[in-house]
DNA sequence: CGGGAAATCGGGCTTTACCCCGATCCGACC
DNA sequence: GGTCGGATCGGGGTAAAGCCCGATTTCCCG
């Protein structure tokens, strides 16, 4: 049986989640905002949690968050009214492996507990397009104003120093000598303010650019 | 006009999806191969490149590594007949904005082309899951058993080697000497079968360990 | 045409990184 | 009491990194 711990601000739409929920799971415990949640998380250590988005003292990555620095290993499945893309990310962010709009059916929401229980991420298909968004937003590279300072061929450059090849690889690569490497090493540390490779390596970390 | 670059090793089908495309688009430049491919797409530097994902003498990740790593801004799309998750989650993980299978009508794939080129990212349905699979991925694996590899003092050097810091910086911080950070951070390399510092840069940065 | 930025190389230098060979000391464990 | 792993150092070596000078060529722009 799947212990969860039910969080939403109002107490008759906990009961009525409640009511369908323990057709399948069993509800340890239940509150009504961050503070409330935490204590009762902390204590029943349930398999999941599910989580209104909005509460009276805070958001559900307050909870998330709060729990995790506690040593709280529960699953969380967001459950929301709303369907705000930026709502969808920040608890996505915090770590939720789920988010359901409050629209879903009583069986299809066991399911969906089910399904974060087992360690499957579980999202309503027109919620699936935020998080897509929010990853590739990852992947891709906004806009670094600093990375202008760089002609094209530094950028080239750069790119494989922070990824740690050697010059002899990156000559190699970019058919063009060792000592041109060197030139333009130097001047990629010099213009972005760094003084070694390692620091070029966890600048560009930072950045996602590699 | 949306000027796209058309990768794929099979000339029917280029020519195929050209002539679909080209309703709407303009397809500056064909390849048939990685190498092919790199070559075109950094000189006509389009919006959009449509690749398939099995090629030749590589897959799309390739050519998108390789074009990145010369300064390439392009957006990528995926055209495969495959839909196997590593492909999908291997190609994704290399930066491509979408992924569809060429089982798409032309009229889809024009508008996933547009799509793409405005920043969006564009999945078939049934390959969403295997993306937020891969997001949630990302977010979870606490867990490393390899880091028991270490004794206590070699993990508290690899964090430091990690970090970029030189072996003076590192005796100084640990009140030991040069030499014996030398002997610890040997011993990090081997046991985590790496061959440099900057390979344990990646190592960690990919563990979430810095 | 002249100026300047970008890209391409070279010599020579100091400092690190990394590896191999050792060694000593200490504490835990059989 | 012997053994073994962990931590602490050293000498000596090669390869790479990073920095200092210098240089040429190309190309764009006023």
């Amino acid at each position: 049986m799947i212990r969860v711990v039910l969080v939403d601000d109002h107490a008759l739409v906990r009961s009525g989640v409640k009511a369908e929920l323990e057709k399948a799971v069993e509800v340890v415990a239940e509150a009504g905002d961050v503070g409330e949640a935490i204590e009762q998380i902390v204590r029943a250590k349930p398999d999941v949690v599910v989580c209104d988005v909005h509460l009276p003292d805070g958001t559900a990555a307050d909870v998330i968050s709060g729990t995790v620095d506690r040593g709280v290993t529960s699953k969380f499945l967001a459950l929301s009214v709303s369907d705000a893309a930026e709502d969808v990310i920040q608890v996505i962010r915090s770590g939720a492996r789920g988010y359901v709009t409050k629209a879903i059916k009583g069986e299809d929401l066991i399911d969906a507990v089910r399904r974060v229980n087992d360690g499957d991420a579980v999202f309503s298909p027109r919620l699936a397009g935020f998080v897509l968004d929010a990853f590739s937003a990852d992947l891709s590279s906004p806009s670094n104003p600093e990375l202008d300072q760089l002609t094209a061929r530094e950028q080239e450059v750069m790119r494989l120093l922070a990824r740690g090849y050697a010059y002899k690889e990156i000559a190699r690569r970019l058919t063009i000598s060792i000592k041109t490497v060197e030139t333009h090493a130097s001047a990629v540390l010099r213009k972005l303010q760094l003084s070694s490779r390692n620091e070029l390596a966890m600048w560009a970390a930072n950045r996602r650019i590699v």
